[in-house]
DNA sequence: GAGCACATGTAATTTGTTACATGATTCC
DNA sequence: GGAATCATGTAACAAATTACATGTGCTC
C-alpha cells in the first residue's frame, strides 16, 4: 500500500499509543499543522482504508453512552511509516501566503494600504510564533524527563525561529515603506 | 463575483498587459510560485470562468498556424482585483513542508538517518533560495529603471530571507544532533 | 433548561495534480 | 529528419475544505 500523506501524519501519531480521529486532529493542531494539516474529512476515511490494510487495528471503546473507535499501530504499520520516513525522491516543500499574494500585486494599492497590510501579516506571524512558544514550554519540561518529544520540540523550534524571521522582515519593510512615501 | 485565489493570480498578472495561460504559468513558475502556485488545470479553466464573469476579454491571435487565446484585463476585472487586495478576513497562511513532517517524527529512525535528512532538507531549502536569487539579479536592474516590479522584488527578497533561514537553521541542527550521538 | 464546548462522523463541494493529446519550432 | 523544447489545452483523478448532522456533558 502506498501511503500518503495524511496516513502518515496517521501512522506517526500512533506511535505513541492508541488514538481516536479526534485525538488527532487535536494533536496536529498543536503540533504538525504548521507544516502539515489534516482535516477530518481525510482522518476519518483514512483510519479506515489503513484498517482495510492491515497497518492499524481498530478497538472500539466506549466513551459515555457515544461510540468511539480508537486505533492502534499494528507492526505492518510501524513497518510502513519507517519505509516511507526513510524514502528518497523529492522532499514537497510548498507554501500559501495570501499576505504574500497580496503584497506581491501591491503596485495597485495606495502607500499607506501597502503599509496596512505588511502589519496584518505581522500580526499574523506573531501570533503562530506565539503560538508554539505557547505548546513548546510544557514540551521542554517533558522532554527533560523522557526523550520522545525531541524532535517535535526541534520542529516547533525551527517553526518559531521562522515565523520571527518573518514577522521581523514585515516590521522593517513597513518602516522602508513609511520612509519611501 | 466572488474570487477564489487562482483568478487573482490570473487577474494581478494581467496588470502589466495581455497574456495567454502559458504565460502566466511561466510568470507564476518565477514569482508567486513560491507563495501561492497555481497548476494548467486551474488556469485555464479559471480564465473561461473569469471571461464568462466580464473581468477578462479574450483576444484570439495566431502564433505560427496554432491558436492561442491572450486575456486582456477589463476595467471591471481590475475593480474586482482592487477590492478583493483590501479585502479584510483571515490572511490564509499555510505551509506543506515534507522534511519537517519526516523530521517530527524522526525518533522512529538512526541518529545518522536523522542527519541524512536534515542534509537533504538543507539542499532543497538552499536551491529555493538560489533560485530566487537568480531571478532577483535581473529584476533588480529593472526596478532602477521603471518602478512596477519594486513588490515582486520585495517578495523575492522575504524569500530568499526565509530560506536561508531555514538553511541556516538544518545546518546548526545537524551539528547539534552529530554532537549528541 | 439554555448555551456551549467536547466529541464523532459523513456528504457535498471545491481545489489542485497528473497524465494525456496535440502541434510548432529550434537545434543538432 | 530526429530529439528536445516551446506551447496549448482537456480529462481523470486525488486531495482538502466546508457544511452539515448528531449526541454528551458541563456550567450558568
Amino acid at each position: 500500500m502506498k501511503l500518503n500523506r495524511t496516513a502518515v501524519v496517521l501512522l506517526g501519531m500512533l506511535t505513541k499509543g492508541p488514538l481516536s480521529g479526534y485525538d488527532v486532529k487535536r494533536l496536529i493542531q498543536i503540533s504538525t499543522s504548521h507544516f502539515w494539516n489534516a482535516s477530518y474529512g481525510q482522518i476519518y476515511p483514512e483510519f479506515r482504508r489503513l484498517e482495510q490494510a492491515g497497518l492499524v487495528a481498530a478497538s472500539p471503546q466506549e466513551h459515555g453512552r457515544r461510540a468511539r473507535t480508537a486505533y492502534a499501530l499494528t507492526e505492518a504499520g510501524r513497518r510502513a511509516l519507517r519505509d516511507w520516513l526513510v524514502s528518497p525522491g523529492e522532499l514537497e516543500l510548498q507554501m500559501r501566503d495570501e499576505g504574500l499574494l497580496r503584497l506581491f500585486f501591491a503596485d495597485q494599492l495606495e502607500p499607506d494600504e501597502a503599509i496596512a497590510l505588511l502589519r496584518r501579516m505581522r500580526a499574523l506571524y506573531a501570533a503562530r510564533a506565539a503560538e508554539l512558544r505557547a505548546v513548546c514550554v510544557p514540551t521542554a519540561e517533558a522532554v527533560a524527563a523522557e526523550d520522545d518529544l525531541r524532535f517535535p520540540l526541534l520542529t516547533a523550534g525551527m517553526g518559531i525561529e521562522l515565523y520571527d524571521t518573518l514577522a521581523g522582515w514585515c516590521e522593517r519593510t513597513e518602516r522602508e515603506l513609511a520612509a519611501g512615501a
